[in-house]
DNA sequence: TTTTCTGCAAACGATTTGCATACAC
DNA sequence: GTGTATGCAAATCGTTTGCAGAAAA
């Protein structure tokens, strides 16, 4: 199935926008497809998308990125990331939603960001529902010291 | 013992400032007294600190404001938190070395922020270690929800 | 044809910085 | 005295917004 190859296909994006009204646009396309043809470079800003636009000789603006980037983290097809350097980051969402995300590793040295699958954070979770209150619906956890290469030159 | 009652004193804060080859100015006592004044208030930006010492008739500037709170943070007198509020805020640096801090739980209708005193990744921390050789140095937590109060609103 | 979208440039808010003066050491 | 700190205003950086024209539905 086509759905199963790739999860955020130009159909879903139509159907999401339409299901919103919002209308579907080459601009709003050709964004989402960045991010589903760079898997390996994760975590990118508005900048970066659209450094890569201006490679592709595309003419879409800065203000249209930053309002598409937005608008798919709105609908579910994005999700933002803050790993504290000063601007936002993106990565399409590939959880579903019964799953929490994984962690992210950030070198203080490189400020490399190395991804942990692993959650291990529902004991933690049930405890504070009990104690607190507080209902959870999602968590970010980051973890901050030195990554295998930069610990042998510290 | 004063120090017990206040762990981060003037005498502190002129001994760490001087170690590093800073010195000590009434600005940068009166920044920290803020802080230690008002425990409760927690998680100031620098534009909290900056009213509140307009209130007392300080004539403190915006700048100096900053300039303070990222030399205390450096020193370790502060913490520096995010809060994804679009400014950065901070607490009093009350953890010893050998503890990580409290966890927050922020409420997605109010925006309140809650803390949380519990600390379970040290499991976590230690399967990261070890399948990763990541070596790690802190965390930040952040659990996103709905406290008591809005869940009925909701 | 109606409404939403785009691109540009200007506005924005948090933070930083250059510079002359004032102050701690 | 020497070097750091301050205060102000201007600069910066990421991001948002107003608006007129362009394009989906």
């Amino acid at each position: 199935m086509s759905e199963s190859h790739n999860l955020f296909g130009l159909q879903d994006l139509r159907k999401k926008l339409s299901e919103h009204g919002y209308k579907m646009t080459p601009q709003r396309k050709e964004i989402l497809k960045i991010f589903v043809e760079h898997p390996d470079s994760h975590h990118m800003s508005a900048e970066d998308v659209y450094n890569i636009l201006r490679e592709n000789e595309s003419e879409i603006g800065l203000a249209t990125v930053y309002r598409a980037l937005v608008l798919l983290n709105k609908l579910g097809i994005l999700v933002q990331l803050d790993f504290g350097d000063g601007c936002a980051r993106y990565e399409l969402n590939t959880t579903d939603p019964n799953t929490h995300h994984h962690h992210h590793l950030i070198c203080l040295k490189c400020k490399k960001v190395i991804e942990f699958e692993e959650d291990l954070l529902e004991d933690l979770e049930y405890d504070i529902a009990t104690k607190s209150g507080f209902e959870i619906i999602n968590h970010e956890v980051k973890f901050f010291g030195y990554c295998k290469e930069c610990q042998a030159q510290k």
